[in-house]
DNA sequence: CTCAATGTTTACTGATCGGTACAGTTTGTT
DNA sequence: AACAAACTGTACCGATCAGTAAACATTGAG
């Protein structure tokens, strides 16, 4: 089995699905983009569903990769990468390009709490709380859940926040909000 | 000029665009939904997009007073009333046909940061962070504005993740991590 | 070389999209 | 009663939607 065309529509279709929208993207627009026959992507994925869920899984590995590694990179203790996770934010709000959370998008086009792309959006925000959790616990926090289950509210909103862009740094005020809940923590 | 059937419409539309989407919802759906017929619709608003615009203009007035109302409601200190904002979006997030903040959902459906939708999106938040800059001053906090704008991360966070729904009580985290913010800022 | 898997092109389906044309009906005012 | 404004129903426009059919080309392994 050689997937490699899979996996290249995956990736050029996640390219698409962030720059448009979900809906708002045809897959007569991916073949444009692509260049993969219709055909082919129909033997990929039954719906287009089917291939939003693949895109979504994708975007799950690539961003939480990216992120937790930023963390790391940026601080070695676990209170610190807590911190560090804003900084990492704000590279990403100056990325061109950036165009806010696919996942957030996501559920936004598929409301209905019981359908896959929504169900699949809060799989990936559960796995961010629970790595915030675990760098919470390790930092000695006693609370470590509540502490994790707030970080990721100001993670969140500082995100929504500098996508609609009204903002200058969301980044820098969830910084701020993020070492002031942490002293609360202490 | 009796334009009672045009606020109908913008009114049934708001309610049909926040169950299904602005994408999703086309216009013979609104006729089928409104009782009004599409000649009519097109003879209020020129496209889809002035309809949604008009929508969001309903929404933002209504959406303002409800919670500046119900803020004052639950507390009668500026300070009170910034914590009691949660305590209003808790009561919001219980409410059957709770999907989120639809002005989120506008951005993330109209994504261009020059779109008119995208834009009057951000003009809510915009007007949101006035509101609670005033507030912040009003209770006496050196740097009200930051302060303000760490609050609505939170509040936007907690709407997100209510909306993801993979939280029990986004309200309950966003409120006792602002009144830590609170007493962080003195 | 051969065979089968995987890919392509082209054309098509029925449904729906946003938006319009037009003729007829309801409604409020005088 | 009469008139105009507002509204309705129906039928339509070209474009696009997700998805399919069928015939042909490319490719890699035995």
């Amino acid at each position: 089995m050689r997937p490699s065309k899979r996996d290249e529509l995956v990736q050029k279709a996640l390219d698409a699905f962030y720059r448009n929208g979900f809906h708002a993207t045809g897959m007569d627009m991916l073949v444009a983009e692509t260049g993969i026959s219709k055909t082919s992507m129909y033997k990929h994925f039954r719906t287009k569903d089917d291939l939003i869920l693949a895109v979504l899984r994708l975007r799950d590995e690539r961003f939480r990769n990216w992120l937790y590694r930023r963390m790391e990179d940026l601080a070695d203790t676990p209170k610190g990468q807590l911190i560090a996770m804003f900084d990492a934010l704000g590279e990403w709000f100056e990325e061109q390009g950036f165009k806010g959370c696919m996942f957030i998008k996501a559920s936004s086009e598929y409301q209905e709490p019981t359908n896959p792309i929504h169900m699949q959006s809060a799989d990936h925000k559960r796995l961010l709380e629970q790595h915030f959790t675990a760098l919470a616990a390790d930092a000695g926090y006693k609370n470590a859940a509540a502490l994790a289950r707030q970080l990721l509210l100001l993670k969140e909103g500082a995100i929504v926040t500098a996508h609609l862009g009204h903002t200058d740094d969301a980044a820098k005020d969830g910084k701020e909000a993020a070492i002031a809940l942490l002293a609360a923590h202490g």
